[in-house]
DNA sequence: ATATGCCCTGAAATTGTTTTCAGGCACAGG
DNA sequence: CCTGTGCCTGAAAACAATTTCAGGGCATAT
């Protein structure tokens, strides 16, 4: 069917281990027999088939990185963080979507476990904790932008509850007392940890905590909209709103500015994930930054680490996230 | 190191031929076997390397999706319809992106090449027509969502030309006269064509093409916002504002808002993509959708039947789009 | 009793590459 | 002239699976 080495072996008059050699650049062969294989793997259109190689290292150079779908555009910052200290270290990383099902984000791990890639990255895993340790004591396997609780795997992510904290902080050093929260059910560590760092905001600011200021929806701009809605039609109005993502934010601004409510100054709103639209959403979103491609770098760096390493590191490293200030917190 | 098909072998006490047949499923084997076989597979926690069943069979049930980054989120529906796809005929499709360069889109078609996956689909491609096309002859090709002008590959996009008229003639039957163009310096095919639609529908109406009604620009939303400024500074403003892009015509309302322009009465916008933001920004936008699910079905289809077919089907598919009218034409 | 057919099994070939090992050759030093 | 050294080379093993082929065992038919 297709020219393997061997034809281009009998084409250049040498040995099939000669092409090889040529193929990977050793130096323990002569000019003239480098020239004829190139010549040979040119003129027959030659190009070496992996599958033979990669069994035969036992390696294949490539990291999956397993995402929910490619809808949250979030993602790409960290992609391209990986993706670029992959490709420093002769990686290739490839991407595939889980559509959020837990038996799909199993299936996808198949390809590590049947060596068909050399690692793995979960960005935000529907596995449990327990399933993930397993798995990650036996092969090359990471986490990135999601903890999870008890997971004892490789883990890259910031501090959600210190960051979470710190927004509400932020808004109550402005003044306000009555802080409105929209959360999702779905209830992704992250979500967790940031609805706990509101929480702790609040206590050690003396507020006291007030559920009817909790929205819990889905994650769509909508949900956000719902959410600001019922929030303003309590007969106590919130003075400012913590969303626990930019685009629930976004969706709930969507309300407040239908409503006529002066964004900024009658309420102040915070969201996270500082996506593109943050900034481009008119009153720009005061928001948690995430340092994104560091975060992509660093899982790359520990998780290639680790697949030379006796003893894999399991440890979870957490980078710093930053606040930025826009208008619809008044700044 | 691994575990292999040898050690289940002689744990189940069978050949390794019989311990394949119960991978594989085959019919002629004893139950007795069938069960030896597993119970061994449990207890020494083996999964197969794929590798060599690869190498053995020449395929690997896996298609490569290239994209330029993961950034627009505008690919997500499309991947969505390739996955579900591939999946109910037993394939997994991966994604990689090119990061807007050739030479990586280059280098990831070498998984290609190289047997690691069984065909691969250019969303967007970044090389030119000639090299795709030699490229598509001897290896399984395909393209969705961008034509190439003079390119001999499966494709699977939709008519940028006509949509483009489409969305000019809407304006026009509205009774806009001045129509203002917003596109990029950056030539895609369908910026081309969606163009070549502008202009076709001037011409059509007997409008006179005024070239100072065109503002070239990048496709980030901040463009989209220049553009806008710099028409409505003309003198002969004008009253209605084609984008090429979603992201630009939002881009764009966000000048006119800022400068309290009419929109949808005074001025009408029309963008293209149909993005989610689209219908969270206010006021929400008029657009073309393009039937993102269903190129992504049918480049997979396509591509798979090419897999099985001695001549490959080298056609371009042009799939319906529609008009989706909202408040920016005044609906 | 022998032949026929079916079910099940394992040895060995096969897939395309890398790597090991042994040896051929040339050249330098004794 | 002989030996050691270094460079280059090819045959064969290895990687982990699938598949082919031949045959053993058993039941049924003749």
């Amino acid at each position: 069917m297709s020219v393997t080495i061997k034809d281009v072996a009998h084409k250049a008059n040498v040995s099939i281990a000669t092409v090889s050699r040529v193929l990977n650049h050793k130096s323990n062969v002569s000019e003239d027999a480098v020239e004829a294989v190139n010549q040979a793997i040119k003129e027959l259109g030659y190009s070496p088939n992996f599958l033979g190689r990669d069994l035969r290292k036992s390696e294949t150079r490539r990291i999956l990185a397993i995402i929910a779908s490619t809808e949250q555009s979030f993602y790409s910052e960290v992609i391209r963080g990986m993706e670029e200290t992959a490709m420093s270290k002769g990686y290739d990383v490839l991407i595939a979507t889980t559509r959020d099902d837990p038996n799909h984000e199993m299936h996808l791990l198949g390809m590590l476990f049947s060596h068909s890639v050399d690692g793995a990255v979960l960005l935000g895993p529907k596995l449990d904790a327990k399933t993930i340790s397993e798995l990650a004591a036996n092969h090359n396997l990471a986490m990135c932008l999601e903890r999870l609780d008890g997971c004892k795997a490789l883990t890259v992510t910031i501090n959600n509850v210190q960051a979470g904290k710190d927004a509400v902080n932020y808004l109550i050093n402005k003044g306000r007392r009555r802080i409105g929260l929209i959360t999702t059910t779905q209830r992704a560590q992250s979500s967790v940890d940031r609805e706990l760092g509101y929480r702790q905001a609040l206590e050690e600011n003396g507020i006291p905590y007030d559920p009817s200021l909790v929205y819990y929806g889905t994650y769509g701009a909508d949900s956000g909209t719902r959410g600001c809605r019922e929030l303003m039609s309590l007969e106590k109005k919130p003075d400012a709103i913590f969303a626990i993502s930019d685009m629930l934010a976004i969706g709930a601004m969507n309300h407040a500015l239908a409503a006529g409510i002066k964004i900024g100054k009658e309420v102040l709103f915070f969201g996270f994930d500082d996506i593109q639209y943050s900034h481009i959403f008119i009153p720009h979103l005061s928001t948690v930054r995430q340092p994104c491609f560091m975060q992509g770098k660093l899982v790359i760096e520990k998780l290639i680490d680790n697949m030379r390493a006796e003893t894999p590191d399991t440890s979870t490293y957490m980078l710093p996230h930053s606040l930025i200030l826009r208008e619809t917190t008044g700044d």
